[in-house]
Order: C-alpha cells, then sequence, then structure tokens
RNA sequence: GGGGAUGUAGCUCAAUUGGGAGAGCGCCGCCUUUGCACGGCGGAGGUUGUCGGUUCGAUCCCGGUCAUCUCCA
C-alpha cells in the first residue's frame, strides 16, 4: 500500500466513525512558547485537553506534519543511523475529548491494522501500563488477545504526560514484530531491549488524570484519547521494506541524491549521508513553508543546524556546490498533494535553502583559511607530538562555525592528532555558561488573579469609551498597576498593533493606562495608579485616547496598503515576516531577496498614495476560515486562527486577516512617508514609514535642513548642487596652492652643533598635515639636519620633529624622544619613532620655550652621537 | 538569553609596542587597437559602524551601543 493511500485509508477509517477530520496544524507552532516545533498530532488539541478551549466537535481525525529536531524530543543524532529515526514525520492520530475513551480507541485501532491495513493478527502485540487492567481487559476479552502478547510496562514506557503538571494517564502501544532476523539476541524482548524486532507503531494514550503540581493525580471528569502513528513507520511495515527511507514517502528522494553525487545508495553505513540528506531536507521544506527561517537562535537555529548537517553530508558525497535545494522539487512532487501549503512556496523555500548552503559554504572557506593557519603553525613549531590543541578545535566550531568532525578528519590527513577530550571540555563549559545565562524575564508576571474570570470582552472596535468594572487588580514589579475589566475598549498590542492608551477612571482612583496587553483570555490595562479603591467590582469608565488610537490605525490601515504596494512592485514572494504598527510610527518585515532601489521605493510610496487617494471604504468581516482564504486572503504565519477569522477588506487592494483596528476610509491616512530600508536577516527587508501628520513632519524637516543648508551657502535649495561643486572645486584649488607655498613662517632659528645643524621654524596656522608636507617638500634635498617644525594657531600647537635621512641610523639621535622633550616644554606629551616625532599642546604661548627646549636636547643627542 | 569573532573605498581584504589610511578587483577619463579582450597612464571614491573615555595624537587601547558571523541554551 501505497502512503498516500495509507493516509487517507487513515483519516476516511475514522470519519466514519464519526470523527471530524481537521487539517494538519503548521509545523511552527505559533502561539505555544513550550516547544519549537509540533512535535506530536495532539500539539493543536492542548488547549481542548486542558479545558481551556471548546470545540464544536468532540472526535477528531488528523495527519500531522511534526518535527522533533530540538528540546525535548530531539532524534536529530539518531537520524540515518537507525531505520526509523526521522526529524519530520507525519503522524496519524484520532482523538477524542470527553467522548469514547479506551474501549473504543483499542478496538478500532486493531480493526484498522487487521482490516483496513490487513497487518496479520499474529504478528501484532500490545503493550498497557502497569497497574492499567482495564485496558489489559479489553485486549484480553474484547478483542482476545493473548495473554502472552500483552505486556506490562512501567511509567518509563506506558505513562504518558504533557509536562509537569496537567493532563495525564496511562497508554497502550501496538508493536509489530518484524520477524526473528530483526532479533538483536537471545535477550531481545518487548521492554527488554530497543532493537528492530519489535516496533512500536501505534501509541494509544489514555488521558484520564490532572497532575496536579504536589504530587496527586485527581482523575478527570471526562476522559480523552489522544493517538499517534507515524506514517512513515506504518509504510514501512505495509510496503514490507526495511527501513522508513526504503518506503516511497522518501526512496524518492535517496534515488535523487544517488543521481546527483553518483554514490548509490547503500543500506549500511555508506547511505548514511544519503538518508540524512532526504530526511533533513524534508524538514526544513516543510518548516520554511510555515513560515520559519534559518536564524541564529531559537527555532531557526535548529533549521540552520539541520540543513548544514545536511550540507555536511552532502560534502561527504563530494558535493561542492549548492545541491540540497535542487531536492525541494522532489519534495513537493512527493508531498504537494497532500500538503498544499507547499507548492505555491516551492521556489521561495529552494531559494532560502540555496542561500543559507552558499553561506555555509562561505562559513567553510572561512574556517579552512584559519585551519591552514594553524597547521602551519604546527608545522613550523614541529612539537614532538604534532596534535590540534581541543581549544584550536573549538575555536573553530565556536567561532567560526567549522564542523568539528571536519576538523579531526583534515587533522589526521595532515598527520595531526586531535585533542578531542580538551575540545569536549571546552564544550561541555560552554553549555554550562549557556544555562546559568538563561532566565526568563517577564514583567507581566503573577500576582493577577483571574483565571476564574470569564474572557474579557473587547468592544474597541465599535467604541472608545465604555463604563464597566474591574474583575481584578494586581500592583506590578515595577510600581505600576494592571488592571482586568469586564469589557473594554482597549487593543491589546497583538498581531503588531500596540496596545492602546488612555484613562480608566473610578470614583476614588484614576489610572492613566500606558499600554495594553492580553494575558490568555484577560486583557491587562497597565499603567500608574492613583487613588484607592481599584478593587474587583469597582465601577470604572475606561476611554481609550483618541488621538492616539486615530494615528495607530492610520498606521494600521497603511501597513495593509504597503503589503499590497510591495506585491505589486516586487512580486508575489514578499510575505509579511512581522509587523509593528504604534502612534507614533509603522515598521514592516518582509521576505525579499535584495536592497530595494530608491526609484522602486518611490514607486511604492506612491502606489500607496493612490490607494489613499481612492479612499476606498474598508469592510470588516468576519468568516470561516476556508471562505477567507479561498477569497484569497492573506494569512499570516504568525497568527494561530480560529474557525472564524475576521476579514479586512479593502475593495481592489487588499484582502487580509487581521484582528486591529483600521481606519474608516483610505482616505484616513492622508499622507504617507517611506522613512527607511534595510536589512533586519538575511532574505528580509525592513521598512519603516510613517502616516498621517506624522509623515509631513518628516518632509518638513528634511526641508528645513535643506533650507538651512541653502541660507548658510547663500543660495536658493534648487542651486544648491551648483554650488557644492564650485566651492569643492575653489577648495580643491586653494589646497593646490597652499600645498606649494605652504603656510606662512613667523620665526625661525637655528644652531650648528658639529657636523648637524638643528634648527627650528614656526609657521602661522599649520595642522599636522601640512608640516608634514613642508618637510616632505625638502627631505630629499637636506642632509645633517634636525628639524622642529611648529605650526602655532590661536589655541594649539602642532610639532613635528624630523631627522634627515642620512641621519636616520646615527647613534643617539631619535626624533621621537626629542619630540617628547619639547611637547614637555609646552605641557604636552609627544613620541614617534627615530626619524619621525610628534607632539602638541594648547599653549602656544610657549612655543619659543619649547624651541629653546628642542635646540637644548638636540644639542645633547648631537654630543652623545659624536 | 549567554559566550566567542568581525565591522576600514562599490567588492575582497592589508596597515611592524598608538605616530602620514593602502592593495587587488570594480568604476570614470585618456593612450594603444578596425572593434573587443589584454596592456599603459591618470583620476574619482573613506565621518576607519556609531557614541564616549584615555592621550599631545586613536583604524589600533578601554567602555557603551548597533550590525553581521558563529557556538550554546
Amino acid at each position: 500500500m501505497k502512503s498516500q493511500q495509507a493516509r487517507t485509508t487513515f483519516t476516511e477509517f475514522f470519519v466514519e466513525r464519526g470523527h471530524a477530520r481537521l487539517a494538519s496544524s503548521p509545523v511552527i507552532p505559533h502561539g505555544d512558547q513550550t516547544i519549537l516545533f509540533t512535535n506530536a498530532g495532539m500539539n493543536q488539541f492542548k488547549d481542548v485537553f486542558c479545558g481551556r478551549e471548546k470545540r464544536p466537535y468532540t472526535r477528531a481525525v488528523t495527519a500531522q506534519k511534526c518535527i522533533r529536531a530540538g528540546g525535548k524530543h530531539n532524534d536529530l543524532d539518531n537520524v540515518g543511523r537507525t531505520g526509523r529515526h526521522l526529524t519530520f514525520f507525519e503522524m496519524l492520530g484520532n482523538f477524542s475529548f470527553g467522548d469514547y475513551f479506551k474501549k473504543e480507541a483499542i478496538r478500532w485501532a486493531w480493526d484498522l491494522l487487521t482490516g483496513g491495513y490487513g497487518l496479520p493478527a499474529e504478528r501484532l502485540y500490545a503493550t498497557v501500563f502497569r497497574d492499567d487492567d482495564e485496558a489489559w481487559d479489553i485486549w484480553r476479552r474484547d478483542i482476545g488477545l493473548a495473554p502472552e502478547r500483552i505486556v506490562r510496562l512501567g511509567e518509563k514506557d506506558n505513562f504518558w504526560s504533557m509536562g509537569d503538571t496537567g493532563p495525564c494517564g496511562p497508554c497502550s502501544e501496538i508493536l509489530f514484530d518484524r520477524g526473528a532476523r530483526h532479533s538483536c539476541g537471545a535477550q531481545c524482548g518487548i521492554g527488554a531491549c530497543d532493537c528492530d524486532r519489535f516496533f512500536e507503531l501505534w501509541n494509544l494514550v489514555f488521558m484520564q488524570f490532572d497532575q496536579a503540581a504536589g504530587g496527586a493525580r485527581v482523575p478527570l471528569p471526562k476522559p480523552s484519547i489522544d493517538t499517534g502513528m507515524g506514517l512513515e513507520r506504518l509504510c514501512m511495515v505495509l510496503q514490507d521494506v526495511e527501513s522508513v527511507y526504503e518506503t516511497d514517502l522518501l526512496s524518492a528522494l535517496i534515488d535523487k541524491v544517488a543521481a546527483l553525487s553518483g554514490r548509490p545508495y547503500d543500506r549500511g553505513k555508506d547511505g548514511l549521508p544519503h538518508r540524512v540528506i532526504a530526511d533533513h531536507i524534508r524538514s526544513l521544506a516543510f518548516a520554511l513553508a510555515d513560515g520559519a527561517f534559518p536564524a541564529n537562535d531559537g527555532r531557526g537555529y535548529v533549521l540552520r543546524r539541520i540543513l548544514r548537517r545536511a550540507a555536511r553530508y552532502g560534502h561527504m558525497l563530494g558535493f561542492r556546490e549548492p545541491v540540497l535545494f535542487r531536492l525541494i522539487d522532489v519534495v513537493v512532487e512527493l508531498m504537494g498533494a497532500a500538503y498544499a501549503e507547499l507548492p505555491p512556496r516551492r521556489a521561495a523555500i529552494a531559494e532560502i535553502i540555496k542561500n543559507e548552503e552558499e553561506r555555509f559554504g562561505a562559513t567553510l572557506d572561512q574556517g579552512l583559511a584559519r585551519f591552514a593557519e594553524i597547521t602551519a603553525k604546527l608545522k613550523a613549531e614541529k612539537p614532538a607530538a604534532p596534535a590540534v590543541s581541543g581549544r584550536d578545535v573549538f575555536l573553530l566550531h565556536d567561532t567560526y562555525g567549522f564542523p568539528p568532525d571536519l576538523t579531526a578528519r583534515m587533522a589526521e590527513e595532515e598527520g595531526f592528532a586531535v585533542d578531542e577530550q580538551e575540545y569536549r571540555k571546552l564544550m561541555e563549559a560552554q553549555r554550562e555558561r549557556s544555562r546559568a545565562g538563561a532566565k526568563f524575564a517577564d514583567v507581566l508576571a503573577d500576582g493577577i488573579e483571574c483565571a476564574d474570570a470569564p474572557p474579557t470582552r473587547f468592544r474597541g472596535y465599535d467604541v472608545l469609551s465604555l463604563a464597566t468594572e474591574i474583575v481584578a487588580a494586581a500592583e506590578l514589579e515595577d510600581g505600576r498597576a494592571a488592571v482586568v475589566l469586564a469589557e473594554t475598549p482597549f487593543y491589546a498590542e497583538a498581531g503588531g498593533q500596540a496596545g492602546d492608551t488612555g484613562i480608566i477612571e473610578g470614583p476614588t482612583f484614576r489610572m492613566a493606562v500606558e499600554d495594553t496587553q492580553k494575558r490568555g483570555v484577560h486583557y491587562l490595562h497597565i499603567g500608574p495608579l492613583e487613588g484607592e479603591g481599584a478593587a474587583p467590582g469597582a465601577k470604572v469608565t475606561a476611554r481609550v485616547d483618541p488621538t492616539a488610537r486615530a494615528a495607530t490605525q492610520r498606521h494600521h490601515t497603511a501597513t495593509h496598503l504597503l503589503q499590497a504596494a510591495l506585491r505589486a512592485e516586487l512580486g508575489a514572494h514578499v510575505e509579511q515576516r512581522g509587523s509593528r504598527v504604534a502612534p507614533d510610527r509603522l515598521r514592516f518585515d518582509f521576505t525579499h531577496f535584495a536592497a530595494i532601489p530608491p526609484e522602486t521605493l518611490r514607486r511604492i510610496e506612491r502606489r500607496v498614495a493612490e490607494s489613499i487617494v481612492a479612499n476606498k471604504a474598508l469592510a470588516v468581516s468576519v468568516v470561516p476560515i476556508a471562505q477567507a482564504l479561498a477569497k484569497g486572503a492573506i494569512a499570516l504565519f504568525g497568527e494561530k486562527y480560529g474557525e472564524e477569522v475576521r476579514v479586512v477588506d479593502i475593495p481592489g487592494l487588499s484582502t487580509e486577516l487581521c484582528g486591529g483596528t483600521h481606519c474608516a476610509r483610505t482616505g484616513d491616512i492622508g499622507f504617507f512617508r517611506i522613512l527607511s530600508e534595510g536589512s533586519v536577516a538575511a532574505g528580509v527587508r525592513r521598512l519603516e514609514a510613517l502616516a498621517g501628520p506624522e509623515a509631513l513632519a518628516v518632509s518638513y524637516e528634511a526641508e528645513d535642513t535643506l533650507d538651512r543648508c541653502a541660507k548658510a551657502l547663500k543660495t536658493a535649495p534648487a542651486a544648491l548642487p551648483a554650488r557644492i561643486e564650485a566651492l569643492r572645486e575653489e577648495l580643491r584649488e586653494l589646497k593646490h596652492k597652499s600645498a606649494q607655498t605652504g603656510p606662512r613662517e613667523i620665526e625661525h632659528g637655528e644652531e650648528r652643533l658639529g657636523p648637524i645643524t638643528a634648527s627650528w621654524h614656526i609657521y602661522a596656522d599649520a595642522g599636522a598635515d601640512e608640516l608634514r608636507a613642508i618637510w616632505d617638500r625638502q627631505k630629499d634635498r637636506v642632509r645633517g639636519t634636525l628639524l622642529a617644525l611648529f605650526g602655532k594657531s590661536e589655541d594649539a600647537v602642532h610639532l613635528l620633529v624630523c631627522l634627515s635621512p642620512d641621519l636616520r641610523n646615527r647613534r643617539g639621535l631619535h626624533a621621537g624622544k626629542l619630540a617628547q622633550i619639547t611637547g614637555k616644554a609646552m605641557g604636552a606629551g609627544g613620541g614617534g619613532r627615530p626619524e619621525m616625532g610628534q607632539s602638541g599642546g594648547k599653549n602656544p604661548a610657549a612655543v619659543r620655550e619649547a624651541a629653546a627646549a628642542f635646540l637644548a636636547a638636540a644639542k645633547a643627542q648631537a654630543a652623545e652621537s659624536a
């Protein structure tokens, strides 16, 4: 059975049994800070299991794309070494939210495996949790499984929990016996080993307890079901192949790697690179398709590491140019039908990967150069036992991103050992440092008791002021207060739109709201509180600052117009990466691969201006998400959407899913100016812009600057370029002339010291450069000369002490020391090289004294050299 | 979030305990050539990321900050 059919067989089986067929959630779990990637089918139902969220159905079935490559579930290093570990896989799962329980879950799983998939019953085994007699009985009585094929295991294997607290329960796994030839030996058995014979196929989790913080497990009123079966593993069994890499889900990728490299695939060690690349490219394709991006921290860093690991194995296969991006077409062919998000992003994904590969190539080159330096030094020093130190391996890895295994191999080729132990030690120390430095600072700390209060009702789309009452209040660490209201006109920061500001007033107190933030389903109004009595139950009037809100709305609506203009001018690959709209500014980050030339920026700006002038009325509607997407609304990766979404439509110009507040008509924006364009990360550009009167201010500022320049040059702004060019020409001529004549000499003096002549000259208003020019003009002609050149201006003195070239190596003569001594006479330091020294001072009156000091010092040096 | 490294001409990079900001490529002009490539000569292009400190003097030393690279969490 092919994977495509295996997938639909699963979902159809459960749809027939009353399950809602839901789409896979993105592999990038937006809004869930506890995990880096979606790593199980139940992720998107977390809030449902915990009772924080209600859904219109109680049974669901999904094929969920998952990535396990970072955090707690990290399979990264196992990938390719075993036949069953993958960083990317699909999890087939059926779920019950307080509906059916163990009996149905087990029965259906068994029926599907033996019926729908036609697996031989005699090769299936089941494990149950030690104490779970209920599950054991179902397997024994209802299914009729022989007692010796039902194995009881402990917490490690058969008890599942989401975290330290929350829903948890025993689970039951169904295993497939792949036959004695996969056995790892005499000790082989379920629960006794971890080999490939007894193959974990499907895990049924029975969520029936709530784990309290103290350790007690309270039975849940409505037990739930969460199951998961890896599609790749299932296919491996259905297609009777040795590893997941030989299933139709991955074999085409393996073949492509073999074709590109000219190295045929090998099931053993030599096929490791093929396997790693085939797996990693799937992770990358899906993560990028869901809006992740390679970066230096967080999940972006995990992606970068996956890519580099793949590239590293590509390197082993002989690839020296980017090739991974060529595999994207294969991934899209294999998976595009089941995952519609993939095909439209094909080109963008390939581009990002190619970009990263090139970047990694540059990193490798840099490391190679560094490595060459290290080995060159070793070769030169010829120590008894030549070895690349652990410190160097670490440095290459830590600072230059050079893979340590590559360092080791290259060192070996050069005949050097590698101090791996020291390297490990340093690496461990680095980990320790990082852990110690990791701490979370959350201004919105706890202390707000509102968990039981109903969700804050947001009414700010319609009104800016209303009467309501306080539900909860608390003091924050910084001395400000946080207040939760029953309903509010204040928009809480979300989707890049800044939280509203304004006033909350009660009979005996008043709060200047400086920020509004969401905390779960509650809105926190934050600001300094004056007066007493701001407690739950207190009646208040909440008023949003209308001026600030209007300014924010202008920026928000302008952002939508800007995005539309960017897509029109730059192409459909432009996707929002982030945005920030506040009363005083607008920032928009988006994907694009090059800097935007000024003339294009102008065109974009003009396009927005035209949209404003068109004065279209905005239409806001709330519709089912499928309908919105069908209309072509732009959805954001950064948001988690419910079944119903809010659509902001600017007719003929833009349609976006957006929860923010907007102008009534585009004309309300008034004026729009782009301030700056720049890069925030590879492939991401940032635009900053202003809308409304604020934008006017910026234009004025530029105009004022120009006016000031024109005034300073006594000309009209339009004539400035010509005027500046003329002045530059004049300056050039003057410089040329002054370089020939030099500054005016005020006085000089000299003294013969045997064969040497010491002389000093004082010039009016000469700087260090001019003094040097004076010296340059004569240094090739003079002989036997010690020279002190003073440049005297109103409040400073510059000094250059020079030695004619013929005296350069004369014992005892040192211009730098002369400069030091001479400078000291003016109350300054000084120094320099034997043939030339410098000093200076802030005391022009002392120049004559300095000159005298110079002569005296020169005399002493001359005497010494004689 | 923590550590390491790097910011110098459009690009790639130099600049001996702190003492004249340079090279190669690219660009512009002229010469050579039927033309192009090559070659020859000349030229433009720099607040040394940014702010502050030390110093007579900072690309260099110290601190803050921003950006990029990189490892770790």
